[in-house]
Order: C-alpha cells, then structure tokens, then sequence
DNA sequence: GCCCTATTTAATAGACCTATTAAACATAGC
DNA sequence: GCTATGTTTAATAGGTCTATTAAATAGGGC
C-alpha cells in the first residue's frame, strides 16, 4: 500500500485474469473494475492493453523456460526424474499456465515470433539441448537407454506433463472432483508418466 | 449452386473460419466476408452466431467420439495399434480439431456441459470403455501387460497424440518447415507413440 | 497559503460487433 | 402481367471495447 499500490494492483489483476480468461476475452474495463479502479487508470499506467499483456506473458515465458536447465552433475536417470519433477512443482502451482501460453502463440503470430526470439534462439536454449543431448547419447551408447532422439523423448514428456494441465479443467469437471481430489490426481499422473517414460525409453 | 446455395457457402465459410481462429476470434461479419454474401444473410439464415457454430462443434465433437470405438475382434496389441493409426489419421486431415475442440471446452462451460451430456455420459462411451478395459484385464492377467489402469493408459495416449497436433503450429513456425516435411514429422511422430506406449506399458 | 507534480476520474471519440427491420429483388404459379 | 414466397441487401439500434482528453483531486515543498 505504498503510492504505486494502484499500479501494482492493476499489474496482479490482469495477470489473474489474462491467466484466467486469455488476452481476447479480459478487457481493460474488467481489470480496472476487478482492480478497484477507473479503467482510464489502467491505461495511465500501462499506455496499452498489449503493453500491460506482454509484461505478464513475459514473466510467464520466463517460468517456462527456466524448468529446461538441467538440474546438476548426476546420471541421467536422476536428471530426467528430476526434471519431470521440478516441471509437475511449478505446474501445480500454476495450472493454468501451460494452456495460457499455448493459447496465446497458437492465436497469434507475434506471440510466436516473440517467443522464438527469447526462448528458442536463445544461447541457454541452444546450450542446455546439448548437454541433454550429450547425456542422452551416452546412455544410448551404455545401452541403458534404446536409441531414441532427444527431440522425440522431449516431445513425449512434455505432452504428457502438458495435457495432464490443459485437460485439468474437464477432468475436474466431467468427473466432479474437488480440490483434494484434484491433487491426488495430480500426483498419481506424475508416477504414472514417469513410468511409462522410464519403461518407454528402456 | 442451388437455391440453398448461400446457406450452404455461409456454413462451410464458417467452418473454416471458427476453426482456424475459433469462436470469440471470429465475427459474422468475417464469414458474412469471405462468403461473398452480405452481413445479414448469416442471421437471416441461422438466427444467432451461437446456432451456428453449435452446428459445426456437435459435427466436429461428433468426429473426435467416433474413434473411440473398438476396431473389431483382434487382440489388445492390435486393437491399440489400430486406434493410433485410426486417430493419426483423422487429425493428419483435421490438424486444427484437437485445439479448437481444448480450446472451447476450456473457455466456455456450457460447451464443456454439452460435450459431456454428448460424449462422456453418452452409452456408447460407457460401453466402448467396458470393451476396452475388459480387454485390458485380460492382458494383464495374462502378463502381456503391465498392470496399468485405462484412465491412465487413455490418457497418456491421447496426450501423445493431441499434443502433437495442438503443437504443430509451434513446430512448423519454430523449425520453419514446410507441407512435405510437416507429413514427414507425423507419421514419424506416430510411430515414436507407438513405440513409447508399447514399451512403457510392457 | 500556494504552486507543482502525480494520480484519478468522467466523458467521449471511434471502431467493431450482433441482431433486427424494412425494403428491394428474383422467380414460380396462376 | 400479377401476386405470393423466398432471398438478399442497406441501414441501423444498441452494446462493448480501446484509447485519449481534459478536468478534478491529493500531497509535498516552499
């Protein structure tokens, strides 16, 4: 509650309901009634609806891209392990995050562009593929691993973390679970992915 | 070109058009446009927007329940293997089906209560699941199988499979890739499923 | 008190959207 | 040719949205 209070407080609301509703569907009127505000107020602040958008898609890219590093010196069981961990940590704790920037770079072109620049041309990017990579193909040649691109073991793990959250919102639904049950859900989906990947790549 | 005509240009425009860019992205006008007609004929013709495009989701709904069922009398492995293929080949014809079916049942709630009252309490669903989980028991009594249950089983293949296709936008972009290696990625991407499920259930 | 700056509001321009209405147009049957 | 019916259009009401503008308000420094 300090002098920026308004600003920061227009800031969280549109980060709730872009998460919520996506960039389309939440207008600058929503934020500023949710918020409290006048909504020339979040204009004032932000110039824009796209400008207030982008500061939160950015942050939320950032979140997404920060769970590829790899976790530190171990076997590449534990790495892989440890990663679908720390993957299935921040997505419980943001549901909603997986289909928001989905949506959001299916819709729009720019979107896609932008995230290309940051993510996928990025240096990091580009440096932590490799050492997956290297990790991966020397398991392959310990024949612990059958061969198998990284490309493709990536896809397959990230479709099953991914669709576990986007589809989150009809299973609660169709088959009415409450909040404990959702999280019970959740966690049995982490083993079970782990599973199939461990066993599908042996 | 016959009387109907119009209406009939009206209702394959608006097919076109919800499912490249989906129902809140696309106006009466835009269809009303790229039909060739004036703005008022899609009223005239269908009343509401929402009458319109109940008719193409039901028929698109339609599509996606119809794989579901059992290919005929053959063994688990078969029947698994003939469903990935029936499913690969269905969304390789209808890329867009997967996100524009997600993207629906995720915004809006009466469209997630129609799919459920169409679909998952459906009778045929619930048959189609019996079916498919009794032959599931018996692989696994009779060791072929893991010991695994079909909610999990379903869900790690439909994430493979639709994640692929909700994504492909992302790959062609990302990887600037063109119509021939689009087709090559998929059915490579088909195979690696099979591959993954295969052993990850064995 | 008074000024200066930052904040907040009310009002509104301008665009677009859905849906309706009334009038124009076409054409088949008589 | 005339009328009845179905088709198509132009015009518009009424709503929402983004963004801007000008005016009101508040608080600190003098």
């Amino acid at each position: 509650m300090k002098k920026t209070s308004l600003e920061e407080q227009i800031l969280q609301t549109a980060e709730e309901l872009f998460m919520e509703k996506g960039f389309d569907a939440t207008s600058t009127t929503d934020i500023a009634k949710k918020a409290g505000c006048n909504q020339a107020l979040v204009h004032y602040y932000f110039r824009t609806k796209e400008n207030l958008f982008m500061q939160i898609f950015a942050k939320k890219q950032e979140m997404v891209f920060s769970c590829l590093k790899l976790s530190g010196e171990s076997d590449f069981q534990t790495a892989l392990n440890d990663f679908i961990d720390a993957y299935f940590e921040l997505l419980m704790k943001n549901r909603k995050l997986p289909f928001f920037i989905i949506n959001e770079l299916i819709m729009r072109d720019d979107r896609r562009q932008y995230f290309r620049k940051k993510v996928i041309e990025s240096p990091e990017y580009l440096e932590y593929y490799g050492a997956w990579n290297s990790m991966l193909q020397k398991e392959i040649a310990g024949k612990h691993v059958r061969p198998i691109e990284l490309s493709d073991l990536t896809l397959h793990i990230v479709s099953l973390i991914v669709f576990t959250f986007i589809s989150l919102p009809l299973y609660s639904d169709f088959f009415e679970k409450d909040e404990a049950e959702i999280s019970t859900y959740l966690n049995h989906r982490k083993e079970a992915i782990k599973e199939v990947i461990f066993k599908g790549i042996s």
